[in-house]
RNA sequence: GCCCCCAUCGUCUAGUGGCCUAGGACGUCACCCUUUCAAGGUGAAGAUCGCGGGUUCGAAUCCCGCUGGGGGUACCA
């Protein structure tokens, strides 16, 4: 494709793709079609106090998210992504996606399709897009045009070897850099000329010598004085927009009313304010979200075990869980609330209740969340969930369904689970040490092969059954019952750790449970006869 | 360096001048339940509201300074 930047002396401007393509909108209509379970209901819910007033007093809001390509979805973007989807769901509003790809270097397009995965999976769907912004490079380039025009912005011919050795004197001086502006200069002629002629240049933007106020919704107040900013780049020498530019003309071509993003963006908005003004716009309102740090208080990375969407998916947590969990950090409906189903959320959601101080990440709690979460999943459903982290072949999964009441309360994550259910497909390869050291005593061989005897005479191995023919024994035998179902369970499961046995026999069946409590058997006595 | 932001139990937070002897949740500990492990139930410990000054009859709540943490300072996003 051509980025000839001389183009931008000329007006010959693609058509620009301001709405999504056809291919787009299907797509997004479809998953929009296939989340019917997140819509709120805020019509006839809570919300009708405030609807009528909301309707006639503010258009509905338009928001939008916008990763870009350069990784996978972050937890701070999928915090982001959720703020941002819940505000348009609790004020009847838009949620667009925008991929912010105009770095070429750093994209990797193939991350695009994780991104949107990552969301779906999270139930974060869009109203509007994906839009690309490499598909809308017209729409900059006009802009930066009119801009040019207008006298807002202007050409600068430095190049940026010229400009990093001006960085790294001024370093060296212990100055702060900024550009000088020299490109103001320049009389339009002569800069027409040069960029006729093919040299290379960018565009910046005349910054206005006049503290910004930027009066955010959840930082709020910050000033930026005069002179602390300098004139940025809008267009690159090669022709792709810089991330500044392109955000706000999109902002203003998509209609965006709130701008919902992580505070690191927060320094970087009065540009944006400036921006808007002189694309003769007005400015969208904003709202700054704190960090999301590491349960050690850094910057959130790989380090920290997860911190993409995908890695909490295969650690086994449940969408439903992470995206509670997420929206409690940084907002608070109140009222001690916790636990909370998107629906919930998304009628309780206000910018007004987002705190503004930087959070940590504690996995310990959502972990506890997704336990919680994991109950409510109803067993077929869950069996489902459970298959991609693999379940036991050699067990028919008429037995799982009925082992997982046993098993999910123990769990608090799919793949908890998952490893959990093994115990029911095969039989225990080795035995835990301590569990041996202590009830592989030789006389519990006897004991275990009459309780074998006693509950195969029994007519059905109900779990009641099976408790009244261990007490009986246990109670013959002079041993607590305990003393019984510790071997017995050793036998069964290799751990001294299970759901409560005589429902787990039921559970395995008498042909599984022989075998494995004779196996234990038999390797005590093996082991107590000394050779 | 310069600019900006943040600061309540270990963690997430409630709190917007008197209702705070600072509430809830996770985690921790104890007890109960119990054939083990969880889950569940009950209870406990845990915050001089980062520090220092103001304002006020009264401050976690308002103001200033400091300290600590974070972010930005690109022809990255």
């Amino acid at each position: 494709m051509s980025l000839r930047t001389n183009s931008l002396t000329t007006n010959v401007e693609p058509q620009i793709a301001v709405t999504a393509t056809r291919a787009e909108s299907a797509r997004s209509a479809s998953r929009r079609g296939t989340s019917g379970k997140l819509t709120t209901g805020d019509d006839t819910g809570s919300l009708q106090t405030g609807s009528y007033h909301h309707k006639l007093m503010t258009p509905a809001p338009r928001v939008r998210f916008a990763p870009s390509p350069t990784g996978s979805l972050h937890v701070g973007g999928a915090r982001t992504a959720l703020y941002n989807w819940l505000f348009a769901r609790r004020h009847g509003g838009t949620f667009i996606l925008r991929i912010e790809d105009t770095d070429v270097d750093r994209n990797r397009p193939e991350l695009v399709d994780q991104i949107l995965e990552a969301m779906t999976w999270l139930g974060l769907t869009w109203d509007e897009g994906p839009y690309r912004q490499s598909e809308r490079y017209g729409l900059y380039r006009e802009a930066a045009t009119r801009l040019l025009a207008e006298g807002m912005a202007y050409r600068a011919f430095e190049t940026s070897e010229e400009l990093e050795a001006a960085r790294k004197a001024a370093d060296a001086a212990g100055e702060t850099f900024r550009y000088s502006g020299a490109g103001r200069a320049i009389p339009s002629e002569e800069s027409d000329r040069r960029a006729a002629a093919g040299e290379p240049f960018v565009i910046r933007l005349k910054m206005p010598n006049e503290p910004i106020v930027v009066d955010d919704l959840v930082q709020g107040r910050a000033e930026f004085p005069a002179g602390s900013l300098d004139d940025f780049v809008l267009m690159r020498s090669d022709g792709h927009p810089l991330y500044h530019f392109s955000v706000c003309v999109d902002d203003v071509a998509m209609r965006i009313t709130h701008v919902v993003r992580g505070v690191d963006h927060l320094p970087n908005t009065p540009k944006h304010v400036a921006l808007f003004r002189a694309l003769g716009a007005e400015a969208p309102k904003f709202a700054h979200l704190g960090m999301i740090l590491g349960a050690d208080g850094k910057k959130l990375s790989k380090r920290h075990g997860a911190a993409g969407a995908e890695e909490f998916r295969a650690q086994g947590l449940l969408p439903e869980a992470l995206v509670n969990f997420l929206a409690l950090l940084g907002w608070s409906p109140g009222e001690d609330r916790e636990r909370m189903t998107v629906a919930e959320m998304a009628s309780l959601f206000s910018l007004e209740r987002i705190g503004p101080s930087p959070s940590r990440f504690d996995h310990e709690k959502l972990a506890w969340l997704n336990g919680q979460y994991l109950q409510d999943v109803a067993e077929p459903r869950l069996l489902e969930l459970l298959r991609p982290f693999g379940l036991p072949e050699a067990c028919p999964e008429e037995t799982l369904l009925r082992a997982l009441p046993l098993q999910k309360p123990r769990a608090k994550t799919l793949v908890e689970l998952a490893q959990a259910l093994a115990v029911y497909g095969e039989d225990p390869a080795t035995y835990d040490p301590a569990g041996l050291k202590k009830f592989g005593k030789a006389a519990n061989a006897p004991l275990l092969r009459t309780f074998v005897e006693r509950i195969s005479a029994l007519p059905s191995l109900g779990h009641a059954g099976v408790e009244e023919v261990a007490r009986t024994l246990a109670a013959e035998s002079g041993v607590k019952l305990g003393d019984l179902a510790q071997p017995v369970r050793l036998a069964l499961t290799g751990t001294l750790a299970s759901p409560p046995l005589f429902e787990m026999i039921e559970v395995l069946g008498l042909e599984t449970t022989r075998r494995r409590a004779l196996a234990l058997a038999a390797k005590i006595e093996a082991e107590a006869a000394p050779s």
